[in-house]
DNA sequence: TCTTATCAATCAATCGTTTGATTAACTTTG
DNA sequence: CAAAGTTAATCAAACGATTGATTGATAAGA
């Protein structure tokens, strides 16, 4: 009965969130995701009182589930700064979904910039994950593990700006790399395996300490 | 008269540009286009046939304008591949807008993948800018100046990812600089010059071949 | 006179939302 | 235990508002 009524809900989401990521907000009409979601229309309505309560529902949802997983790896103190960033650079690239849906209506929140208060929830969960890597970038700079003029704010964009490129443009980075990247078996395989090994080929060249950079 | 039709014309893709990135397609109405332009809503049809005209003609206007400042550094036979590269990167950065509203266009539209057409026109423009950096990172490899296993593709990717990153989430990255990027003068004194080092002192560091890439 | 440009008014269609009736599932009461 | 009452869920139908587009009239220029 009640555990019912979550079903319904969340089916509901999952189905908005795929025609809300497909067709943009205003794109998306409540007749359509009602009518894909197997629903009367005024159950949207019902559930989540407006359509933008329905779009803020959507969010509300993964926020919640986000913040279960959030992790520590910079407070471990068993292992090199090095060892750290390697690791985030796994956990990060290992995450990587292509065609996932809320990560496109994350991408298209964030680039609008409409929905102010909604901008805000999503600024403060990425940063989560910003602020663990400049932590342990400060300390490999501080310890003298990373080369001590590193822009630690540069690499960060580098980090993430890398990783969204690759799935924020499927079609130009699928004929970059000759490869259709939403083909899950290329992606899981290849491409992750391929895109831990380069990152960290990349960051350590540049970070680590074991040649001058002469400009 | 002729020339003021095309100002005319000229005048309602200006604001056509920007109330539609700021309200994505669906969002703009073309009431509140013929309103901020300040013409009469039957001209938007008149001129361009239907909403969708006036979309594709924004695209139309801009392609044809990109097309002329295509240049070609690779071709230049007296510079090393690295310095080559180091041209384009200065190139490329000097060319980030920040609150573009052409920019937010494209990375919605390619991002949405719904007007099949567009998305290709797009790609097509894109891809000639991606072309040009292969060819110099190719013969960089070739010639022994590159390390030879550099992951060209993803190298690709991370020069295109770290600008996107930057310039698509204003307000993450504002919050990582610790500065509003989108003040004119920071951006113009600080920024571009800082990601253009930045940028060239990573690169080298992966790409040059210098130093043994112990894994 | 013929073409082009401009306009207010209007079109049918679709939008998000609301309504009032109906059904189903429990709870209370006699 | 059964009848009456209460609540929540569901639905077709309709609401007023807004959408993109079209009309026919009017003005201007060649």
């Amino acid at each position: 009965m009640d555990k019912d009524k979550i079903d319904k809900k969340d089916h509901i989401l999952d189905v908005a969130e795929r025609v809300f990521s497909d067709h943009g907000f205003d794109g998306a009409s409540t007749r359509m995701i009602s009518g894909e979601a197997g629903v009367n229309m005024a159950m949207l309505n019902y559930y989540f009182g407006s359509k933008e309560g329905l779009f803020l529902a959507i969010f509300e949802r993964k926020i919640s589930s986000f913040q279960t997983l959030l992790q520590n790896i910079g407070n471990d103190e068993t292992i090199t700064s090095w060892d750290k960033l390697g690791k985030c650079i796994d956990n990060y690239v290992e995450r990587i979904i292509v065609n996932n849906c809320f990560q496109k209506l994350i991408n298209r929140e964030i680039s609008m910039n409409k929905r102010w208060d909604l901008t805000d929830k999503i600024t403060e969960i990425l940063m989560v994950n910003v602020i663990e890597i400049k932590k342990i970038l400060d300390e490999g700079i501080k310890n003298g593990s990373f080369f001590k003029d590193a822009d630690r704010e540069l690499v960060i964009a580098t980090i993430f700006g890398t990783k969204n490129y690759i799935i924020n443009t499927p079609h130009i980075s699928s004929m970059i790399l000759g490869h259709d990247i939403r083909d899950e078996k290329f992606l899981e395989e290849k491409l992750k395996p391929r895109i831990k090994t380069y990152m960290k080929r990349l960051l350590k060249a540049y970070l680590v300490n074991d040649n001058e950079h002469t400009k």
